[in-house]
DNA sequence: CTAAAACTTGACACCGATGTCAGGGTCAAG
DNA sequence: CTTGACCCTGACATCGGTGTCAAGTTTTAG
């Protein structure tokens, strides 16, 4: 597939998937002309750096990341605490949004409350 | 207090803090020389921006939210509608990070296992 | 009084993923 | 062949919170 299918498949602008590449995320064939050529495997892996992206996730970050997932046998020391860093991360950015998830559903529930009972 | 006690009472910089000024989340008296002048009050009202910017809410949010932390009189349904937004904006993003967070976390338990037992 | 420390405003720089535009190739259908 | 749709590279713009520098004023300690 080319450029533009892959990008209506997975909903990432053409301009993403050349930067993905770009980043060392993605790769692609290239057909005579010089344009790019995915396979059928590259949605699902595009799916997958969208999700990390909309994770917080850089792209440096998965560019570490990716060859792990994709090959298994590629266990690194370093490459473990590489994960570890980002699950801190991704932990402490919860908590964080729990926090806050708190104090607003604590705001809109004293305003149903209150609408309903005193207003 | 002034800005530097503020900032070191907070851990945001005076820079920062100058700039929820001008954003209108943050108010200051000023003495004789012009120099900021905060109550004590400013020092939690600090920790709650900072709060709510660390779960990605804007500063244009967290103007709107704000007064009504600050006065629970402030209810209208506009406002309402402006939290539960935000609200649903926090849920989506712990989604994201939920989903990564079992991918990554998938991959760690795979090196583990991987490397006590067949490495 | 003086020097240092703290403050003021204003401006510019940064990061990082994405948008967008320009100028030029490629490909498929008529 | 031609035309329109698609693709290529390269460059510049964007957003938002923060860092940082500059030049000038205020406060405070000695």
């Amino acid at each position: 597939m080319r450029i533009g299918d892959l990008s209506a498949a997975t909903g990432a602008s053409a301009r993403s998937l050349r930067y993905y590449e770009e980043q060392g995320l993605l790769s692609s064939e290239r057909g005579a002309g010089g344009q790019r050529q995915y396979p059928e495997s590259a949605v699902e892996r595009v799916g997958l750096i969208r999700t990390l992206l909309a994770a917080g996730l850089s792209t440096g970050a998965i560019a570490d990341v990716l060859p792990c997932v994709a090959d298994e046998t590629i266990r690194t020391p370093w490459l473990a605490g590489r994960l570890t860093e980002e699950l801190r991360r991704i932990e402490a950015q919860m908590a964080d949004l729990r926090r806050t998830h708190e104090i607003l559903a604590g705001l809109v529930d004293d305003y149903t409350i209150g609408s309903g009972h005193y207003n």
